[in-house]
DNA sequence: CTTGAATGATAGTATTACTACTATTTTAGC
DNA sequence: GCTAAAATAGTAGTAATACTATCATTCAAG
């Protein structure tokens, strides 16, 4: 799993000045940054903190990432990257096209409870970011531009897969699109709500997210095919 | 209308040190800070800018809040409060349940095309500003304490509506409070995509959102009603 | 006519987000 | 083992941001 995952991450666009996974330092600066923005949020991650984490320099790090927008992207790109590869691996060899949506949407709004495993990558710490910090990534005034440069491609990757998925079932359906892009980032959203704000969501919302999205999605399709 | 608002808005939890809405300078600062924030964005609006704008000195607006984030928090109060005001307007006098929450969905799920009304606030720019910003509000590391300040109550309260008028028609529903909160924040998130990222959604996506929550709504509801 | 609220103006600090430049170390090819 | 190139470290500096503090002014109400 891993080794198919890397191969889906070298696909990310380059978001990046210099590639981080080419060299040491590169590596310690993805490993050590998902520590500190779980830690601290991206709001005081700064280049300097991460820079005396490493013991290195501020400038070193720049050599690798214009800013800190840059390395967020970069990151929510190998999350989402590593959930269309699990995505994947979930619904494969599966004929039956519902047993394979269903599938599909467990895979996708199931938390992430493996431990770290990953190479240096600590993917619990990467989950809680996409969780908490994946919106800030798109919602900027820049998001146009980024955008075309392909800083989205592993979100909208995911999203059509499960589009995919839908329209097998339910091929006229009228939006599969925006309820596939409804159900990976809303999987985020309420993932929050449950633990942050649970009076928004219902009680035990937290053990029973996949069921909530199985049963929106199933209802919607049905609803159609009746 | 604007005079119910009021009402509304003056509920709302004091997140500001002094209440702007009593001096002058106080809805300079609203007024402002609306056109600036939807113009900037948050990242690139500051404390400094409004000040130039308003003719006035940075201090003088710390006077009335502590940072930007608490100003972001105080404008969607003011948002939600009226969201749920429309709430309450275009459901009134409804008897039948099922009307009633077609009718809710989509009052909550249209867009803000009202030419700015609203005393001297742009509702146009605010409701911009809530699609673009919101998830900046509560996605942050504070997001716990805030909420025991009763930062987010007017997010609450219209969540809560909402869920009651699913509850009415399905007393029976497993996860009311789930779609509810759906609902409302996806009402935002989607709106930003068939803006920005319209790959994510389908053709015409725009004009037909409120017609997607109505049916995401339905499906859910009538499948467990059957 | 004076108290106090509201505002204005100035100044200063710590942090952030960079850029530039130089020096040193490591690595890879020959 | 030598050398060129790549990678890294270190230092310094700038502009902007996010504040805090202080003091002077205005202006309306008692």
């Amino acid at each position: 799993m891993q080794r198919l995952m890397q191969m889906n991450v070298q696909v990310t666009e380059p978001v990046y000045l210099k590639d981080p996974q080419g060299t040491e330092l590169g590596r310690r600066i993805i490993e050590h940054s998902v520590r500190l923005i779980d830690e601290l949020g991206l709001e005081k991650f700064t280049f300097g903190k991460l820079a005396t984490a490493l013991g290195t320099a501020e400038s070193s790090i720049y050599r690798y990432f214009d800013n800190k927008h840059r390395l967020l992207i970069y990151l929510l790109g190998w999350y989402w990257s590593w959930r269309e590869y699990k995505l994947v691996f979930d619904t494969a060899n599966i004929s039956d096209a519902g047993d394979k949506l269903e599938r599909g949407v467990r895979s996708i709004t199931e938390p992430i409870t493996d431990k770290g495993s990953f190479g240096y990558l600590d993917l619990r710490a990467l989950y809680r970011i996409a969780v908490s910090e994946s919106s800030k990534a798109y919602m900027t005034k820049e998001v146009d531009e980024e955008h075309k440069e392909g800083c989205f491609g592993g979100f909208k990757r995911l999203c059509d897969r499960l589009r995919d998925l839908v329209l097998a079932v339910d091929p006229g359906h009228p939006y599969p699109a925006a309820l596939a892009s409804q159900v990976v980032d809303g999987s985020m959203v309420q993932r929050f709500f449950a633990e942050h704000l649970p009076s928004l969501t219902d009680k035990g919302a937290k053990s029973r997210l996949p069921d909530h999205f199985v049963h929106l999605v199933f209802a919607s399709v049905n609803t159609r095919t009746q």
